[in-house]
DNA sequence: GACCAGGTATTGC
DNA sequence: GCAATACATGGT
């Protein structure tokens, strides 16, 4: 069967509410479902339909890998170096959130962000832990009464995406069908999504796994590593392409020294 | 204290 | 159009 890793798949920079513990285990809540995660019991966890698709197991990863090898052999290497990376199927309006508040941030801190927004808006679970708060929640609020998330001037953003969400001006459900230019230009009436946040809701909250966020690692590299190359290069997976590319840059940094003086 | 962080809006040419 | 700059906050 086509497998997982926990640890590439959690920490590759798609999510903010996965918890590693000392046991090696993951704690994290998604659609106010709270789980905790392992190698061991998740053979049990995607038993359950949720969880399931929740960690993708509708793909073939095997495949998709074996096809993004074909075209180029860095991309090759970058897949073969995080191969049990999957991107999830986060709720929609969370990972729009999230990203929103990715913006000139730094992950750690976007972590804090998110919880400090869950754990003040968010519904309390019985199972301990918020649920990420509902647009509707957030649409009634001011950027006084976000002061406390500490998001800074992201709370306007904020506030504007809950309204339009919860008003159904943009319904995240329509604009997952829409061609990708299409669903791009309609997320980024939103104030505070440009063409990456945009594409980040896209491709982990909507699951669009064409969509391809540029953001600074990925420039540069395609800068240095796919030289002359774009996006769509990469194939109707290019977003999967995208993900294994930003994990093998991040955790390669010495990859681009040179660059780094050149630039 | 300067500099940076999975960017974007605004302004000036 | 495209380059420069401000933007809140916290960590190094």
């Amino acid at each position: 069967m086509d497998y997982i890793d926990l640890a590439q798949t959690l920490e590759c920079g798609q999510c903010f509410r996965w918890d590693h513990q000392p046991d090696g285990s993951y704690t994290g809540i998604a659609s106010g479902r709270t789980l905790r995660v392992s190698e061991e019991n998740l053979p049990d966890i995607i038993k359950d339909p949720f969880w399931n698709h929740y960690f993708d197991f509708d793909l073939n990863y095997t495949n998709i890998r074996a096809e993004l090898a074909k075209k180029d052999p860095v991309l090759a290497r970058a897949a073969e170096y995080a191969p049990g990376m999957r991107i999830l199927n986060q709720e929609p309006w969370e990972a729009l959130c999230s990203f929103i508040l990715s913006q000139n941030n730094n992950i750690p801190r976007i972590r804090g962000l998110v919880a400090r927004l869950c754990g003040e808006f968010g519904e309390t679970l019985e199972q301990g832990g918020h649920a990420f708060p509902t647009p509707e929640t957030l649409a009634e609020l001011t950027e006084a009464d976000l002061a406390p998330v500490r998001c800074g001037f992201r709370a306007r953003y904020l506030i504007d995406a809950a309204k339009k969400v919860a008003s159904g001006e943009i319904d995240l459900e329509q604009v997952r069908r829409l061609p990708l230019d299409e669903a791009r230009a309609k997320l980024m009436t939103i104030v505070g999504v440009g063409p990456k946040v945009a594409d980040c809701a896209l491709l982990y909250g909507l699951h669009r796994l064409d969509a391809f966020p540029m953001d600074v690692w990925m420039k540069r590299a395609m800068r240095v590593l796919f030289p002359g190359r774009t996006p769509d290069f990469f194939g109707p997976y290019a977003g999967i392409a995208q993900q294994y590319i930003f994990h093998y840059s991040r955790m390669n940094p010495q990859l681009f020294a040179e660059d780094e003086a050149a630039s």
